[in-house]
DNA sequence: CATAGGTGCGACACGCCATGTCGCATCAAG
DNA sequence: CTTGATGCGACATGGCGTGTCGCACCTATG
């Protein structure tokens, strides 16, 4: 496939897609794997195939499942992979940064998943030299919660990993829903879309038999099965639109031009992280006039109540509809 | 080195460490990475070596430096780099919602050099049907903001990367900074952990001849320059407890215990996702009566407000300090 | 139970290519 | 200029990746 380019590397790059046609979960055989590689365009006989993936087995974390005659093989779950380095110390940072935001707002099951894929990071995808110098730049980073932390919900076991394999594949689910009034229904739903808002987590769905998308909290659903089904993702959903028209949160009232009085102290960091882009603010003795355009929204209500006695002067005025 | 193990296949290994040893960004000579493969136990001659890079700067996106004598090897920054599928599909979603956290909270330009890392993730760290099949899971996925949302500060353009440098190798920084009051100084300051807290970043550092610690707001230094010298860590400062100290807030006044009324519509999240995991709730009515025992911070007071005439009762009460 | 096709695997011979070594040209430093 | 380091072309060697064959075993289908 690769037309021209330098010779010898054959036997690596051989190898190294042999390797990556390697799934985590599911098992592959050899021939499978021989005929995806013919198809690529390495031409090697069946029996290159067995013998590279013998000694693979050995030197990488490769599994074979010799139960039944064709040999099924995977990656062992505790595998270490592979990356070339592809960080910088910036991208090392961010990632941190990454790694302690999720930590914060998943349920430790969740995180527990992601541990290892970090871990990963930490190892593969960092310079051989900074990571030898010991230097532990998750003890360097921390996410600080901007709101009052509250712990993540309790999901049920296996709930996620049903729900994320059933939307990521895009097959039908079978669900267990507890609503807030304690009634339990169950029904088989199409996944849309996944939405975390702090620690919760929702999934936007559509019943089978029925036309409109809902909406179930992860934490109510007391337990998920995927099907085998799969369907159609239906082309007119948009998870954009799903949220913007407020089907995650108390909903927007539309877009309003916003004007309030805030005390300075209270209010200055608006100057370096503003509302909108469209923001004005002006000087009045101690404190700031705010002009902004945002969404009319819960959260916006409950920000501005925060303020408490420092804000003051509220107004509210309908905004031209502009497509976000 | 490698003990035993599966015999063949150190070609591929001997490959792949060599692949693995070369920096990003930097240059590294043939003759460095010789060294560093002999100490790990690879011993090739040198000549091995400049032919594997050579063949190797063909078929992978590694670039020469041809200029001077003591040639100089690197990723080209477009390599597409390479790494063996270790993600499942619940860590894929998961992966997603983690790129979507960070794009709303940082700033465009730090986003950008994500980008490529994510893209990356999904095109190599995830099995190849799912891929095949035109599962875009980033539009499946979504991460709402729990507050009112604002505009990430500007970050004056390079701070961060040399911020980011000389936190990650513990080199001194010369910071321009201008302080709320618009007053600037110039200083030198060791760079001991970053925070971040919504959309704002934070740097905790010490000034050169003084031992107390300061937080420095990132869209606030005018301007960053990494210097070559390197410090030692002070061993006894830690991130966690700065930030528990409440440096990067306006602070914790200690644990107390808070009890209060809410409406039961809106503080029915609090059965879900609780206050504190000694949290009681007692049903009064139409009303829920808390009782948690948490941190009387800045974030809890507004978040107490937030709640406006639905809560009723505050009362906070001294708790029994416990080290978190 | 019988047959046929698929699959794993040991063995063997071939030959490519990675490897080590030598030598020369070039460049950087003193 | 001298000296040492580096890059690189050339060459001989042999390790090992490769294809092929054959046999044994499993599975499936009748």
């Amino acid at each position: 496939m690769g037309a021209k380019g330098g010779e010898g590397m054959e036997a690596v790059i051989f190898t190294l897609e042999l390797l990556r046609r390697i799934p985590k979960n599911r098992k592959v055989t050899a021939s499978q794997l021989h005929e995806q590689l013919c198809a690529a365009g390495f031409d090697r006989d069946l029996r290159t195939v067995q013998r590279q993936l013998e000694a693979l087995s050995e030197q990488f974390g490769i599994e074979r499942d010799d139960r039944s005659k064709p040999y099924g093989y995977r990656w062992r779950s505790d595998a270490k992979g592979f990356c070339l380095p592809m960080l910088t110390e910036q991208q090392s940072v961010l990632l941190a940064l990454a790694e302690q935001q999720l930590r914060n707002l998943l349920p430790a099951g969740l995180m527990k998943s992601m541990q290892g894929f970090f871990e990963q990071a930490r190892y593969n995808l960092v310079p051989e030299e900074s990571r030898a110098q010991g230097k532990d730049w998750l003890s360097k980073v921390r996410s600080v919660s901007e709101t009052q932390p509250l712990l993540p919900p309790k999901i049920a076991p296996g709930v996620f990993e049903e729900v994320s394999n059933a939307l990521y594949e895009d097959r039908w689910l079978r669900v267990c829903y507890e609503n807030k009034s304690g009634r339990r229904t169950t029904g088989e739903v199409m996944p849309l879309g996944l939405a975390q808002k702090g620690p919760r987590l929702y999934l936007a769905c559509r019943y089978r038999d029925y036309d409109d998308d809902r909406t179930l909290a992860l934490q109510r659903i007391t337990s998920a099965k995927a099907l085998t089904l799969r369907f159609d993702r239906p082309p007119e959903f948009d998870l954009r639109r799903f949220d913007a028209e407020g089907q995650f949160g108390l909903g927007s009232q539309g877009r309003i031009r916003l004007r309030f009085r805030v005390r300075k102290g209270a209010g200055a960091h608006l100057l370096e992280t503003p509302l909108s882009t469209d923001q004005e603010v002006r000087e009045v003795g101690d404190e700031l006039e705010v002009t902004a355009t945002v969404e009319d929204t819960f959260e916006l209500e409950k920000w501005l109540l925060g303020f408490g006695a420092d804000i003051s002067e509220i107004r509210k005025e309908p905004a031209a509809e502009l497509p976000s």
